[in-house]
DNA sequence: GCGTAACCCTACGCATGAGTAGGTATGCTC
DNA sequence: GAGCATACCTACTCATGCGTAGGGTTACGC
């Protein structure tokens, strides 16, 4: 006899799926539960019910745990990334680019709030992770930073290379804040938030750019 | 004979502290280990090695894990937010309060890098203390909000309250970001940190309450 | 129409780590 | 200097959850 309890009426309740399919299916599941619990309190039974498969299919799929979750955060990253890259045309104004870059990552956050939740709540702390996200995000500063020393030498002005690698972390410290408050505002919206994102960003950026300095009051 | 093979030799190796003492060098020894594993990976007998001690110890005077890791997340955060609130004088130009309150916080940040990381790299995620921690922030959040508005009645402007929420928001998040370059470079001062934060939140902030708006392009 | 590869399952082994039982030594009070 | 509260320990129990063994069943190529 059958060990299939389910089966037993000979109709199996469980369409069969190919496997590109199935590791989507997995992945979505994977990035709600891990957006949700975190990386450790999330557990592969969990995840392999949300996906509406058995736990040895992920681990046939996907592999172990850590792998699983390197794996969502790799396609969420990918994604993410790939909407910025799409929208940044590289001959243009940095104010303009500024602005179509931020549209996107707004956009992306507004509409993928799990992967948002597991590329930024969930991959810092966790050790194993911290690496992945930490290139993630270097490359990340590095391009505003790129922006902002393109910019300022098409003023004619020079700054230290750490200088502008800090202002560059500020902003993109800022923006991430503001994608968390995104993130938890289901009314909020992404455009919106965006341009005041922009209002904060560019009026400060000008202002520096063009030379002005706040400097410390006598002591 | 004795079941304390340490003690056979009948010197007893640790010392008999009185528990306030014990207390402190738990919650020491729990922000080093809960800031460089995380919460879930970190575990109570590590924890208690670190102090020095044995694990029912460490039940009998912080309770179980989470109530330890709430301990440790009300001490960071209180000295965390007296270091702000003592340099901060109400009745300042917010010019002024501001670099004294971001002056104070790059300083707890540069002196306690293990709590900030507790405070800021863990807390999150982690469900049980993500409402914790988000109160405050949102305290935070409202302080900078607030000094804002007063700024800007004493310019004679006005701006919705949402509007002023976000670009605290943003400010605050900066800041996290900055905080979290200073933790990872040892060598870096927190002082000058201070000064570069200060530079782009301020020269934004300036322009934006003296009315300047960036608004996106025609489209 | 038949073999074989791809899908899919139930049920377990086993390590890790939270929390506890139960007992020992020592300072402090009177 | 007897008693008692406090500080402290070793050695367990037990739940949780990762990862796997060992198999069934269906589609697809030939």
């Amino acid at each position: 006899m059958s060990r299939y309890a389910r089966k037993v009426s000979s109709t199996p309740t469980f369409k069969r799926l190919p496997r590109a399919v199935r590791e989507q299916q997995m992945l979505d599941a994977a990035v709600r539960v891990f957006s949700r619990r975190g990386f450790h309190a999330a557990s592969m039974d969990e995840i392999a019910e949300a996906a509406g498969i058995s736990k040895p299919m992920v681990y046939a799929y996907l592999g172990t745990k850590e792998e699983l979750f390197v794996a969502c955060l790799h396609r969420e990253g990918t994604r993410m990334t790939e909407a910025i890259a799409g929208a940044a045309a590289p001959d243009l104004d940095a104010d303009e680019r500024l602005w179509r870059g931020l549209r996107a990552f707004f956009g992306f956050v507004g509409a993928h709030r799990d992967g948002w939740a597991v590329l930024y709540r969930q991959a810092r702390g966790s050790q194993p992770f911290a690496g992945e996200l930490a290139a993630m995000r270097a490359r990340l500063v590095e391009v505003v930073a790129g922006m902002l020393d393109h910019a300022l030498r098409a003023r004619g002005r020079e700054v230290s290379g750490t200088d502008l690698e800090v202002v560059a972390y500020a902003l993109v410290g800022a923006s991430e804040s503001l994608a968390d408050w995104l993130a938890d505002h289901p009314g909020a919206d992404p455009e919106k938030t965006a341009t005041r994102m922009m209002n904060v960003a560019w009026l400060g950026a000008d202002q520096l750019l063009g030379g002005s300095t706040w400097r410390p009051p006598q002591q």
